[in-house]
DNA sequence: ATTATTGGATAGTACAGCTAGCCAATCACT
DNA sequence: AGTGATTGGCTAGCTGTACTATCCAATAAT
């Protein structure tokens, strides 16, 4: 498979295709000649990851770098691979050296997931992530305790370990168990969002009776 | 309030304010002479409110003055003003005129709405934006019907009707009833994905055993 | 009277994610 | 063998977003 049917086959430009290689998001083809590389079915399934994660997860190309580095790191466990890709859905949340109702929230968060008794890295920004949550929702006066969260805490919980973890192929190959881990991860994330916009519109059209819920673009 | 005062108030950088008063997302101050304007309590709040679409829901300044116009126009009910929040949340999708795996993920969306007996908008981007998550796990070789979706959506449903209905403030003016109604739908919904995430990271602490899950940043 | 601050305007920056153009090598076809 | 198209590799340019920086004349504070 040469670029071209690359590009036809899975609808990415040659351009950005490139762009990937350049990028160290694809790794390049066998070199058949000097002007020759061949492509194959790696690769497309490979690209189909990159635009999952990048249009539906959102995520910034170099954090896609580094979750395919780990994806194809054959020396890291699961649990890793999925620690980085945790990683990389996290923002960059600039630091609260010494705000005090930073430091609130955070103590907030921790309590939170100790008395939910999970197993959460100390140093993990999804920590700081939550902290920062909890911190906007204390600014702007709405109910920010771990109590007031703990119902999203338990209904995560459970998704998570009713459908998520039986939809995991540990019976194929690592890779293929660990592509659909990455992408579970990110992608369910966005399902399960979109799902809960749904239920908000569902919601309001029923208390508020409106039949038409078209703003203007 | 003078603008100092309000940045120091705010936490915001007065080139920042200035930018967001051309951009139209802040109301200008109430002008005292050519040079000097003041600044009360509702600019304070609108900053908030500004910084947490931008930081906690990563909404583009764009999408947050339409969204602000909406909260402003005392003549659009709370149904109107959610619509256009959620509009400003989902992402534009480029259109895929005659792609027969879209029609069919979309469809696919719309029966699973069905099911459910939703009242959502036969427009509304978040169809699309499901369709799209749809396309990817289908894509991707992962379950993707409504089936499989399902869970989400009843759960979502849930958190939605006993958890978020209840923190909206009727009995305040509209306005603060359609600010906490906004920023509910942006901030509760990234403080579930959060949360999913920990669960996640629990989980896969719990079955994989390991102790240290932080990889290299 | 002097120094600082303000609002208003214009221009510049930094980053992300592509996109375009060029070039020599080489391939496919006649 | 000749001819046009394609390829990989390279460098440069583009578009959009969210700010920053600078300048200025008017005014306020001391």
């Amino acid at each position: 498979m040469r670029i071209s049917q690359l590009s036809a086959a899975s609808g990415v430009p040659i351009p950005t295709i490139k762009y990937y290689l350049r990028e160290g998001l694809l790794p390049a083809g066998e070199q058949t000649s000097a002007t020759r590389a061949e492509y194959g079915e790696r690769h497309v399934r490979r690209l189909r990851l990159i635009r999952a994660l990048l249009e539906v997860g959102r995520l910034p190309i170099a954090a896609i770098r580094k979750v395919l580095a780990a994806v194809d790191d054959e020396t890291l466990s699961m649990h890793l691979v999925l620690g980085t890709a945790h990683y990389a859905l996290a923002p960059e949340i600039e630091s609260h050296p010494d705000d005090e109702a930073w430091h609130e929230a955070r103590s907030e968060t921790d309590r939170l997931i100790a008395e939910l008794g999970w197993r959460i890295a100390p140093r993990a920004p999804t920590r700081d992530e939550l902290a920062q949550v909890i911190l906007t929702l204390s600014r702007l006066g709405l109910p920010a305790t771990g109590e007031a969260l703990r119902p999203y805490a338990e209904a995560a919980m459970e998704l998570v370990m009713e459908h998520e973890i039986g939809t995991i192929p540990f019976d194929r190959t690592r890779e293929e168990a660990v592509e659909a881990l990455v992408v579970g991860t990110v992608v369910h994330g966005r399902a399960l969002d979109v799902l809960r916009r749904l239920a908000q519109e569902s919601t309001s059209a029923q208390l508020f009776g409106a039949s038409a819920a078209s703003p203007e673009e």
